[in-house]
DNA sequence: CGAAATTTTGACCAGATGGACAAACGTTAG
DNA sequence: CTAACGTTTGTCCATCTGGTCAAAATTTCG
């Protein structure tokens, strides 16, 4: 009773019906907030595109703020497996283009995911700033650690592995969070489906060889 | 009397006291806007801002987009200046890497214009979609024809001049949009301002030579 | 089945917000 | 100086929005 549970009506143990709706509220709140950030987002609107009533949601999240704080904290997890994965063992260059690859697969699959997480970084990430400065920066921390290792190794160009992995992040969630522009500058004949392994290609080289020609 | 003007008090010309308060309106409406998004910004937090009533403001600029509107269009010139120094004659490589460098500067020197740019595009750019399609996607195909005339004459590396441009844009931008993330990650040493001579040592280095070791 | 617990709904509320308006106040040029 | 014009303010309004609440409907379980 007087533990500090920040949910909804989880007293004691969720329900069936319980898991199912927060679920369906959750995802239809991703396609709301990712689209109009959160103070653009009405808790009617969420509420339509999970199907129910505005009480009715309201009943399954107390707060507006609740949602967001349940969504970033599962999507925290999704949005830093790709780097988790980045393996110390394993060719260095190969390791590097993997998770180019599969940085850009993400921004090409969850791209409402990307949004969310780009809306809440924008606006100074009021509500995520601890998750920032703690889980991620570990993980940051750790895998940086991990490319000095080959830097040292001689395995790939000594750089600065922080700045290297901005520079995966930036490059590979723009196709996600500026995609309109990507499609609109591309036209229609380049920007369809096909943008994305152009932009995989591009980039693989670029992370490889730069723009001098040899 | 009946040419379409948009803006509010000007049935013929704009008054001096008319030009320092707009221009006032839109530094604070800058401010507000990059830091709060369209929708989460209030006419009142901007009058504030500009230091007079909402009313007062509201005779300035009839309606909240109105606001957004010349701002945006004010700032597209400002935000694409760099491409459009990029040089058909001069040095390739030269001439990419004074591109990535005047646009980090402007990352570092005006975060608010870009972030209120990111605000727009996240969204979809519901109010700027036809200067996208416009305006930039002009400049943007003639540069990129400027690259790929260096690629031709084998300059530089061939690859696809548009991701290149996008990855200039997504690496440079990172650090006014993703700013708090930039400096939590980095931490209190390193997070400081060196940080963007950081980035400028290494995305020179990457876009030149990239990671392997020759 | 039937009581208890859970879920859903409609009605309602208070505060925020975009915007209208007329009256008061200042400025400027003839 | 003063009339015309430009600027500022206080007040007001309709709508939107987050959130409450009690009652009704439904589900669960002994």
């Amino acid at each position: 009773m007087t533990d500090g549970f920040v949910e909804a009506p989880a007293p004691r143990r969720r329900t069936r019906i319980q898991r199912e709706k927060r679920d369906l509220i959750l995802e239809a709140a991703l396609e709301v907030f990712s689209a109009n950030g959160f103070r653009g987002s009405t808790i009617d609107q969420i509420a339509e595109a999970a199907g129910m009533s505005k009480p009715n949601l309201l009943y399954y999240f107390r707060r507006k703020e609740d949602i967001h704080e349940t969504l970033m904290q599962r999507l925290l997890d999704t949005w830093l497996a790709p780097l988790r994965e980045l393996d110390d063992v394993g060719d260095p260059l190969t390791e590097l283009s993997a998770y180019i690859r599969r940085k850009l697969e993400m921004a090409r699959d969850f791209p409402r995911e990307s949004r969310l997480f780009a809306n809440e970084i924008l606006q100074g990430a009021p509500r995520i700033m601890p998750l920032i400065e703690g889980e991620l920066k570990t993980l940051v921390d750790e895998k940086a650690a991990v490319v000095k290792g080959w830097m040292r190794a001689g395995k790939i160009v000594r750089t600065d592995p922080y700045h290297l992995i901005f520079s995966i992040w930036a490059t590979t969630q723009h196709y996600a969070d500026f995609d309109v522009q990507v499609r609109a500058v591309l036209g229609p004949d380049r920007g369809g489906d096909g943008r994305f392994e152009d932009a995989a290609r591009f980039l693989e080289r670029l992370f490889l060889d730069g723009l001098k020609p040899s």
